[in-house]
DNA sequence: AGCACGCCGACT
DNA sequence: GTCGGCGTGCTC
């Protein structure tokens, strides 16, 4: 028997299939161990083959009990193959890391019960009167075995269990350990769906079409339309993936699902230790559990059958992975669908404006929720123009109205959120007297005054800088503060508001997800009055007592020099101006800004999200912008500016030379062009943006073609749609 | 990714 | 005269 083998290293140059020879037949998808050059390493038997001549070595040995990559990952991986992902990579992506390279410790224990054949009552007789231990033993057992560890800790000796194994009373088998209890499924209380909430269940489980975009308001009640879903499902033997943006700010996402479907969940993200991540995809691998929940690496969950694939709060940009192996959720999730046959249900209340378009065009089926669950309203969102607060003498960073509001929060014992967009103190610190403005050495980019540790931070690269006192250019002292980031903020508001216990949340004003969640959990039990925080604060968790919102600068994310600029700023302020207000308490919102009259921000405080899609989607449409168009970016770094300069310049002529082929339909347009960043981490970065008519394959895999160099001082990547182009 | 093979500078 | 630098090329 001859196989086509892919080896367990992650280079381009070894990223086809090696052909090898078995004694022994190895089904496909089966974690194999070959010699390679001059060692024995690990690979993946991906299909077997008749042409033989080709294999020279043997496979030597299987390395799991099963083949760990399904037959549907393994199409998968070719599927991801096609978008510039290594085969390699992307079979990595579907195992825990830690199966590689045998890092996960032998999970079968012995388990010791009473032998099948022995009753309590004969093994009883059997035991001597003297042996006083293994009595203890028997009796331990009698209301069912154990595994041997837990009764050697409990004080039975290796000895005693022995000796009744020995004499048949008892056996030993193998068994696997659980390393992540969970607790059995709670009882539910029965949950009345609205009639909302009913007809997207009926709509998703007996309508033809296969995808939904579920648009929602927060608090329209979108998590138990999945749940019902799910558990419709579950009941013929299909299996569910849900996918959430950041499961650990999100806890009762997941806590909601535990309590409605008990050990049927398996939890997949990267905070669990590698035994109990390995659990979990082996029940899951196993059909012992039916749901697979995590955040975006969770599509490639270990499930059979698969009913539903659940994409919660789709518009998320943590969906798409920006750093090598790239892939876009949602590629994968239809991918799966397709394969299976499943529901793919997306939800938000905020589609992007790309699935929005789909349902416009009918590829998506849209299923809208007019109400909150609860009928109430959602919080009214008022607008202060902040250059009228200037012309009226204040300057401060906060609107009269703003502090008034806060007062009275205050004071009704009530809490408030505070968003800016911004972490640190200030965006930057120039001289009032020379204009010099103090830029990080390794990236051009200017650097952010952190008072907390009395440095300068790049944002970029993370290096830092000691602060500065005066002017390193002129010598003057008087340096100028650039826009207020969430530190400032929360000083000036402590200075405001002397007695209020006022905390931050960034990626800095804590280490580790835990401190999120423990800010949050704090906030949420009210031992925290004012949260100020960046985009973190927009997410999940849904505070009862918050009844106020503020929105400083509500104008800083619209000014990126990308086309989601007004999308994700709409997105943000629908997020969240949501915290507030929710349960029984009306919300207030207040959103402060320079530019009042922007429409994303008339849209946004009616949240009218018809009529924002309607007026982006026709600016996208005119100007060339996806969803109409496919951007494609190729990257070029290098530690010296000539050279990535040349190859950007070559790099684009290629492509125009394919713009000029036969794939010409396909192109609109090719430019060469320096980063928005042109440094980074001391390596200059160009550009070539080619954009492309949507549904144009071929001249993708053309582009990735060209972009492939083989230069040792230079390195390239292409982005599709890039986010946030740096 | 590793490792062997291979051709030019500073040491016993 | 050798030891060893890492450039290049290959692994079924």
């Amino acid at each position: 028997m001859s196989y086509k083998v892919i080896v367990d290293l992650s280079n381009s140059a070894v990223d086809k299939f090696f052909h090898y020879n078995s004694d022994f037949p190895v089904p496909n998808g089966s974690r194999v161990s070959v010699p390679f050059g001059s060692k024995v390493i690990e690979g993946f038997v991906i299909e077997e083959t008749d042409d033989s001549e080709k294999a020279t070595k043997n496979i030597v040995s299987i390395l799991d009990p099963y083949p760990v990559i399904l037959p549907e990952m393994v199409e998968m991986s070719k599927f991801m193959k096609k978008s510039n992902v290594r085969f390699i990579d992307a079979l990595r992506l579907c195992i825990p890391a830690d199966l590689r390279a045998g890092r996960v410790r032998e999970l079968a224990r012995n388990f010791v019960d009473i032998a099948e054949t022995v009753s309590y009552q004969d093994a009883k007789k059997l035991i001597s009167e003297k042996s006083q231990a293994q009595h203890n033993l028997l009796d331990r057992l009698s209301t069912g075995g154990a595994f041997e560890y837990v009764l050697t800790r409990e004080g039975f000796s290796v000895a005693v269990i022995n000796r009744l194994v020995d004499k048949g009373i008892l056996e030993k088998r193998a068994e696997e350990i659980r390393r992540t209890p969970k607790s059995a499924s709670i009882e539910r209380k029965s949950i009345t769906l609205t009639n909302e909430q009913r007809n997207a269940v009926d709509e998703i489980l007996t309508s033809d079409d296969n995808t939904f975009l579920i648009h929602g308001v927060t608090g329209s009640g979108k998590t138990e339309i999945y749940m019902t879903v799910i558990e419709n499902l579950l009941q013929s033997e299909k299996t569910a993936i849900m996918l959430v943006p950041e499961i650990s700010l999100t806890p009762q996402m997941l806590g909601v699902f535990r309590n409605r479907f008990g050990d049927k969940v398996s939890l997949l993200h990267s905070g669990l230790s590698a035994g109990e991540r390995y659990d979990e995809w082996r029940r899951l691998y196993k059909g012992e559990s039916q749901v697979a929940m995590g955040p975006r690496s969770a599509i490639f969950a270990p499930v059979r059958n698969v009913g539903a694939i659940i994409i919660d709060e789709e518009h998320d940009t943590s969906y798409s992975s920006e750093k090598y192996p790239r892939f876009l959720t949602l590629d994968i999730a239809e991918f799966r669908a397709r394969y299976n046959d499943a529901k793919l249900i997306l939800g938000s209340a905020t589609p992007s404006i790309e699935t929005y378009l789909k349902a416009r065009e009918g590829t998506v089926k849209l299923i809208t929720l007019q109400n909150r669950i609860n009928d109430f309203g959602l919080p009214t969102v008022e607008v202060v123009d902040m250059r009228k607060e200037i012309r009226g003498g204040n300057v401060s960073i906060f609107s009269r109205l703003l502090v008034s509001t806060l007062s009275d929060t205050l004071l009704a014992k009530e809490q408030a959120i505070v968003f800016v967009n911004r972490r640190g103190y200030a965006s930057f610190v120039r001289c009032k007297n020379c204009g010099y403005v103090a830029m990080c050495t390794d990236c051009d980019v200017s650097l952010t005054y952190h008072r907390d540790d009395k440095r300068l931070k790049c944002h970029y690269c993370g290096k830092q800088f000691h602060e500065l006192k005066v002017c390193p250019q002129c010598g003057n002292q008087h340096l100028a503060e650039g826009f207020s980031g969430t530190e400032k903020v929360a000083s000036e508001i402590s200075n405001l508001f002397p007695t209020a216990r006022v905390a931050r949340l960034d990626n800095d004003s804590v280490s580790g997800k835990d401190a999120h969640l423990q800010i949050l959990t704090k906030f949420g039990s009210g031992e925290i009055d004012i949260l100020v925080g960046t985009q973190m604060v927009t997410k999940g968790h849904d505070f009862k007592n918050v009844t106020l919102v503020g929105i400083l600068d509500a104008d800083q994310s619209l000014y990126f020099p990308d086309y989601g600029s007004n999308e994700r700023t709409f997105q943000l302020i629908t997020q969240v101006a949501g915290r507030a207000g929710r349960e029984s308490k009306p919300g207030r919102v207040i959103m402060q800004t320079y530019n009042p009259n922007h429409p994303v921000f008339e849209f946004a405080t009616d949240y009218d999200y018809l009529g924002f899609y309607e007026r982006e989607s026709a600016i996208r449409r005119v100007t060339k912008f996806p969803p109409y168009t496919k951007i494609v970016r190729i990257l070029i770094t290098g530690k010296e500016e000539e050279p990535v300069r040349v190859v950007a310049q070559a790099l684009r002529d290629k492509t125009r030379d394919l713009m000029n082929g036969p794939l010409k339909d396909s192109f609109i347009r090719v430019q060469a062009m320096s980063a928005p960043i042109k440094r980074l981490e001391n390596n200059y970065r160009y550009q070539v943006i080619a954009v492309l008519n949507p549904d144009c394959d071929d001249a993708l895999y053309s582009i990735f073609a060209v972009a492939a160099i083989d230069d040792k001082n230079i390195h390239t990547s292409v982005e599709i749609n890039p986010r946030q182009m740096t």
